[in-house]
DNA sequence: CGCCCGTTTGATTGTCTTCAAACAATGTGG
DNA sequence: CCACATTGTTTGAAGACAATCAAACGGGCG
């Protein structure tokens, strides 16, 4: 169901204010949703890895932007064929539920996190979510500093000197700026 | 459609995880919305004042409590009967869904509030709100500095100092501490 | 009148941002 | 292959802002 897409890096999937004809499905690279606020800030609304689907809409129209990270295999479905399917098939209309509950879950947590957490708590949380979401041991950054940043609502330097502290107290290893090791032990004793 | 009630001072109308089987309309009065978080703060998510809905859920449990901040008359409707009304009244539904709307709206821009402003903005445009609502020349403020200061999450010293500085600015006046004038050219100005 | 609660004021601290500069990694043209 | 530019990241110092701790103030009510 779809068809493949292929992205390059930083290449727009869909605009705010499009009509959302489709729902997405990363197959491979990373991709990131994002609005420009009024103020000139950039809000990176969330990070999507193999297997998770975006561009998920209540109403008709796209409400923030999505862009490739790096080149990424997208899986592009129609969201009228999908809708029609899960009107007779019971199986598609609990997938695509789970689905978008799965999102709004993401998205209450994350407002959460910014609204109660301190700058080193929101990344240390944030390499938490990303290791768990990889699995495997080595964690890569696909997404810059100024992502994570716009991501966690603080300034890029506040996240480099968050990083650096939990080098230092041995939560995570750097093999390079992109690719780390986290520990989970140390990291939630922060 | 449904019975009046009057409630006294603090006390509640409904709580958090209740089956929400009424709605509310305010008749007279003042009720905040809240919930307690589990590092024991608590989070006030709105004020009610006379004619504004509240006690409204997707789901069919509270997810916030409700009390009354002054002695305050409450019409309470039965959910159902509305939900049943709404089904083959067409003007109904549309009050339905308007309420609901607004209600959505106040929540969106709340979290936008709280995400991007700095503590003087917030109590300046908590003022402009309940300007705007009540339309008087005097506003009362029947809600303690912890009330704001919970809604706008702030700690009670932060929410003093700027009424205070406000004062200063001429962009509101003193009658008593809990009754002001609100003078919306400065108050924008600031 | 005096107490109590809510509020205001003051001094200090901690945290994040801002401004500035150094550093590292990568790419490009000669 | 090297000199140089570009981009992304880290580090340092100073400043801004709100939280915290502490104390004084004021109005309402017994």
């Amino acid at each position: 169901m779809g068809t493949e897409k292929l992205f390059s890096r930083n290449e727009k999937i869909f605009r705010k204010g499009q009509s959302a004809r489709h729902i997405y499905k990363v197959k491979l690279g990373c991709i990131r949703t994002y609005a420009n606020l009024s103020d000139g800030r950039r809000l990176v609304s969330a990070f999507y890895f193999p297997r998770n689907y975006f561009g998920l809409e209540v109403r008709d129209k796209h409400i923030i932007s999505a862009e490739a990270i790096t080149p990424s295999m997208v899986l592009v479905i129609r969201r009228q064929a999908l809708t029609l399917r899960a009107a007779t098939d019971i199986a598609v209309a609990k997938h695509l539920l789970a689905i978008t509950n799965v999102e709004l879950q993401r998205a209450q947590n994350h407002s959460l996190l910014l609204r109660n957490k301190s700058a080193h708590e929101r990344v240390a949380h944030f390499l938490f979510e990303l290791k768990k979401r990889n699995r495997r041991k080595e964690v890569d950054l696909l997404m810059s500093r100024q992502d994570i940043a716009d991501h966690l609502n603080l300034k890029i330097e506040t996240v480099s000197r968050a990083l650096t502290r939990l080098e230092k107290k041995s939560a995570i290893s750097f093999l390079t700026h992109r690719r780390i090791t986290v520990h989970i032990r140390q990291l939630l004793a922060t």
